[in-house]
DNA sequence: ATGCCGAGTTCGACTCGA
């Protein structure tokens, strides 16, 4: 079984390419982000006509997050337990689905914009909301489970291209890795992918300033696995060929291979 | 070549992203 998670930045505007996407990687699960549109706008017509179902979870422009499966989706499951509202507003950031008996959930954690902003605080909080779902889920059922998605963390100094530029920014701080590290003390582990290229699994590169030639990159989009996921992969890599050319996203897929 | 930001909103300057 395959199982796929991508920002997309923009569902509609990726459509072509997340379309040629499905054809070639051949995904039986891809949790996607930022789909930035509504679900009276989501085109699920035109992922049914390549053999996915979906389940979306959008509001409007910002955020927006869906599973699609070609095996199936059952219990969908939108937002988290408990889950933080942003200026008094829900925001659509979590979906959860079983699909062909493996339980995902597709998330986009909030970016907190600068550690002093409220955004940062309402990313604290929400993580913290996601790690009681996540504990909730994983008492009471003992399917292989993951979430999966653009946690806007980078775990560790080595997952940006250079540490020293990221003094007081966002992505780095301890509180966001010590989140990351109560996820893993709740019993799931960090599915590290392999790069295609050069030495380290970016998933990330921005837009600007030749950011992606240049390879600086940051590792932000996770797969978060219980033992009985982490178990059975069997290979994963970030696909950074989908980063090139016009009409890509900023962000690469993370493509896991399970023996199940 | 991997190439100098892109998307949505609502028609063009703003917000957001990380």
């Amino acid at each position: 079984m395959r199982i796929a998670t991508w920002n997309v930045n923009s569902i509609g505007a990726r459509l072509p390419r997340l379309r040629a996407w499905l054809e070639s990687a051949a995904p039986d699960v891809l949790c996607v982000q930022e789909l930035k549109c509504a679900d009276d706008a989501f085109p699920r017509e035109q992922l049914a006509e390549l053999g996915y179902e979906s389940a979306s979870y959008g509001l409007g422009r910002w955020n927006g997050v869906a599973v699609l499966s070609r095996i199936g989706i059952e219990d969908v499951t939108r937002g988290l337990v408990d889950e933080p509202r942003y200026e008094e507003a829900t925001e659509p950031r979590a979906i959860g689905a079983t699909c062909g008996g493996v339980r995902v959930w597709s998330v986009y954690v909030p970016n907190g914009r600068e550690p002093e902003h409220p955004h940062y605080q309402y990313k604290l909080r929400w993580l913290e909301a996601l790690r009681a779902t996540v504990a909730a889920e994983t008492a009471a059922t003992d399917k292989p489970f993951a979430v999966l998605g653009d946690f806007n963390i980078a775990p560790t100094d080595t997952d940006v291209w250079d540490i020293s530029l990221f003094a007081d920014s966002t992505h780095v701080t301890e509180a966001e890795r010590k989140a990351l590290a109560v996820l893993r003390d709740a019993g799931l582990t960090d599915v590290l992918p392999r790069p295609l290229k050069y030495d380290h699994p970016y998933t990330y590169w921005d837009y600007r300033a030749l950011a992606f030639p240049k390879n600086r990159g940051m590792r932000i989009d996770l797969v978060y696995a219980d033992a009985t996921f982490g178990a059975a992969v069997g290979d994963a890599y970030v696909d950074r060929e989908e980063r090139k050319g016009k009409g890509s996203s900023d962000h690469a897929p993370v493509v896991v291979d399970l023996e199940l």
